[in-house]
DNA sequence: CGCGCGTTTGACGAACCTCAACACCAGTGG
DNA sequence: CCACTGGTGTTGAGGTTCGTCAAACGCGCG
C-alpha cells in the first residue's frame, strides 16, 4: 500500500492523502490496487513501519496481533517456526501484497515477517482497519478480496511435481507478479538466500543451486548475483507445468 | 452451519429461525460457533445444499462464484486440477468448516468440491452474505475469522517433513478438528479413498498404505474398514513432529 | 459365484537429500 | 593494496526415502 511517511518533499496530488504524497512506491501500490478512490481511507489509517535491513523483523511468532501489513518496495518472507525449531518460509511478499491477516484467527501471529533485503513497509492497525471496514463496504470488501488472494495463492503453492517444475513455477509466479506491479523486464531480483527458496519449495538448498544451473545450461536464464534473468518465459512455462 | 431445510417436523425454539429446527445437525453446527445468537442472521439466509452421494459435486472449476458452503454432516473434498489435468487434493471439509471462499477473488471457483460419502451440506448466497455483513458488523468478523482461519489451515498442510510426520500430522489433526465439533472417541472415519489421502499429502497411495501399516504395528492405531481407531495419540504426535 | 475396484505388500530404481570439499564474494583489518 | 575470514553459493559422490511397477488380496456388488 501506498502510505510511506514522506520522506522527500511532499507534492501534493489529487488522489491521495498528504501522508502519501511524495512516497517514491505509490505507482507500486497503484497498480496493487490501493489507489482506487474508494480506498483512500486505507491510505489515511497505514503507518511507515520504517525502512528495514536484511534479516530484521516485522513481527515475530507469539506476539499479539495488532496491525497487518504491506512491503511498500523490497521482499519480505513469512516464516513459520514449528515445535522443533524447524523454519518453514511460508511465502514471499512483494511490494503491494498484503500480509498478517491471518493472524487474526488465534489473535497473534504464529510466524513470523522477516525483511529481504532493504525494505520498506507499512501498516494498518487493525483497530482502525476495523473500524474504516465497517463503515465502509469497499474497504470491508477489499480484505475479503485479499485474503482470498492470499488462499489462491497458497494452493499454488501446494502444487505438486518435481523439483524442476516447482523451481520453475516459483520463478514465473514471482515475474507474473512482479509484472502485475508493473516491473517488466527480464531481470527477477532474488534477495532472499537460496536456503530461503528451497526451504518454500521443499528443497535442499544444494538443489536450488543445480536446478538453476540446470535452466542456465539450459538457455532458459542467467544467473546474476542477486538474482536471475530470465531468458525464455515459455520454456519456462513449459518445465513449471511438466511439458504438455 | 446448522441451516437444513426442516427435513422433520419443525419444533420451533428459540435460538434458531424456523428453517433451523428439525435439522439434524444442529449441535455440530453449534459446536462450530454458528450458534451464536449475534450469527442467528447467517441461518436465515443459508440454504439446503441437499444430501450427496459419494462423489457428487458442490461446484466445479470454471464456474461462477455464487456461494460458500458448509458440511452439515459427513465430509468434503476440495480439488483443484492443474491444466496438465493432475488432480490435487486442496482440503478435507468437517461439519461447520466454510469453504468456496477462495473464489471470490477471481470470482469463479478454480478447484471443485466434491462429497466424500453420504454428505449433507448448506449453502450460503453470496450476495445475501455480502448484505448481511453490510449490515451486521458480527458476521463480517465472523467471515474474515473463517478465512484466516483457513490460511492457517494451510499453513500447517505446507508442513515439510517426512512421509511419516506428514501421515500422523494428518491423523492428529482430522482428530483434533472432530473433537473440536464434540466427536470425542478414537474412531476416526476416513471415507475418502487412498489416493486421495496420498495427493493431498503428497505421497504415493501405496505410500499411505505402509504407513497406516507401520503405525499399526507401532500399535498406534487399528486399520478398520473406513477408517481408523487412534489407540495412542501421544506416540501419534510424537511421531507428527519428529519426535523430541 | 465371479467380476471389478480399492487396498495391500514386495522388489526395484530414481529423485532428491546428506555429507564434504571447494569457489566466490564482501567486508575487515593490517 | 592485499591477505584474511566468514558466509553463501556451487559442485561432486554416495545413501536413503519414497515413487513406480507388478502381483495378490479382500470386499462389495451384480
Amino acid at each position: 500500500m501506498s502510505v510511506a511517511h514522506a520522506i522527500e518533499t511532499p507534492s501534493p496530488g489529487p488522489l491521495h492523502p498528504a501522508r502519501c504524497n511524495g512516497c517514491a512506491h505509490l505507482p507500486a501500490c497503484q497498480a496493487a490496487g490501493y489507489g482506487r478512490s474508494e480506498l483512500r481511507g486505507l491510505q489515511c489509517i497505514a503507518e511507515p513501519a520504517g525502512l528495514l535491513r536484511d534479516g530484521e523483523y516485522l513481527y515475530r511468532p507469539l506476539t499479539p496481533f495488532h496491525a497487518v501489513y504491506a512491503v511498500q518496495a523490497g521482499m519480505a518472507k513469512s516464516v513459520a517456526v514449528d515445535r522443533a525449531g524447524r523454519e518453514r518460509v511460508l511465502a514471499f511478499h512483494l511490494p503491494g501484497e498484503l500480509f498478517g491477516l491471518d493472524a487474526l484467527w488465534l489473535g497473534q501471529h504464529d510466524n513470523a515477517a522477516v525483511a529481504l533485503g532493504r525494505t520498506q513497509c507499512c501498516r494498518f492497525p487493525y483497530a482502525a482497519l476495523r473500524e474504516l471496514a465497517s463503515r465502509q463496504v469497499e474497504v470491508q470488501t477489499h480484505l475479503l478480496y485479499a485474503m482470498s488472494r492470499q488462499l489462491h495463492r497458497q494452493h499454488l503453492d501446494a502444487a505438486d511435481g518435481s523439483a524442476e517444475q516447482r523451481m520453475a513455477a516459483f520463478l514465473v509466479d514471482l515475474h507474473a507478479r512482479r509484472e502485475a506491479l508493473g516491473c517488466s523486464g527480464a531481470a527477477l531480483p532474488l534477495p532472499m538466500s537460496r536456503a530461503d527458496i528451497g526451504n518454500h519449495l521443499r528443497l535442499a538448498t544444494e538443489t536450488v543451486s543445480r536446478l538453476l544451473a540446470r535452466f542456465r545450461d539450459a538457455g532458459l536464464l542467467r544467473v546474476t548475483r542477486s538474482g536471475v534473468e530470465l531468458l525464455d518465459m515459455d520454456g519456462l512455462r513449459h518445465v513449471g507445468w511438466g511439458e504438455p
